[in-house]
DNA sequence: GCAGTTGTTTTGAGTGATTCAAAACAACTC
DNA sequence: GAGTTGTTTTGAATCACTCAAAACAACTGC
């Protein structure tokens, strides 16, 4: 394993995006990865365990720099602040629980192109669709049904 | 013309939906209705017209319960403030511009059913589907041709 | 028609999420 | 190891919206 080079992990993707590589920078990737839909707040918090003192501006920082990189993905469901996930490339979707606001991913919708060709655009150039379900998650459905 | 029954216009359709008849609740009725997509701003500058000295309090606690009532449609795109429309019942969609924001309708998706359809969706129990596509509109395309 | 009740609007203040700006600081370059 | 440039911090400000209490106006029943 070579040192420098054979390496996709935090710190080359930043140096690969053209970002310094700085300590907040590989907290708030670390937070994010495989942590599901956080918010500015949350990623904060996670980021506090490791790195204390940094700031919530510099989680909005970051946050941004790192969404306009295409290391993150930003999602922005009704009702909820940003939430940023790791997950980015696919153009998958979103399901949101309208009791307590929960997200998960939804790999793709059935038919797949169809969501990409509204029959009539408007004169719009459409480059993305983009699909939110709304619904009740399993715990939820739980909690009511209880 | 019976002066009291016949009529679905914007009184007895308060009247249907058990909320009093003010000035305000027609004015703002009025306002959106046949001008797209607006905020609570853009709804005050236009209620502000007829009904001077109406207050940005009072228009959202009028589209609020105009919208609670099933009377407009309110829709959050990201990076936009809350847009209302008149348009309610049929569950259509929408494209935004990433440019300058600007809002138009999309009357369905070519596949229709598949949108409604994840292939997984994650335990939640779904009961709707909002697309929302980005692109540019047919002003800036022309301005970006130059 | 008129008083009473209840819902609505106004006024004024407050909050959450996010952005702006300037100064202190730290990565990368040479 | 010094310089340059991009980052982070600190502190303040903004935007969209909500909360609460008091003033007010629609509908009800008489």
């Amino acid at each position: 394993m070579d040192t420098e080079t054979h390496r996709d992990d935090a710190a080359g993707r930043l140096r690969a995006a053209g970002l310094k590589v700085t300590a907040p920078r590989l907290a708030v990737l670390d937070a994010v990865s495989g942590h599901g839909h956080l918010d500015a707040d949350a990623v904060l918090a996670r980021v506090t365990g490791t790195l204390p003192g940094t700031s919530l501006q510099s989680i909005y920082n970051v946050l941004g720099a790192l969404t306009d990189a295409g290391l993150l993905r930003r999602i922005e469901p009704a009702e909820s602040p940003a939430l940023y996930e790791s997950r980015t490339g696919d153009n998958h979707h979103h399901v949101v629980c309208t009791r307590c606001h929960a997200v998960a991913d939804v790999d793709c919708v059935v038919g797949e192109p169809p969501c990409l060709a509204p029959s009539d655009s408007a004169g719009f150039a459409i480059h993305t669709a983009e699909v939110t379900f709304w619904g009740l998650c399993a715990d939820c459905q739980r909690e009511l049904a209880g």
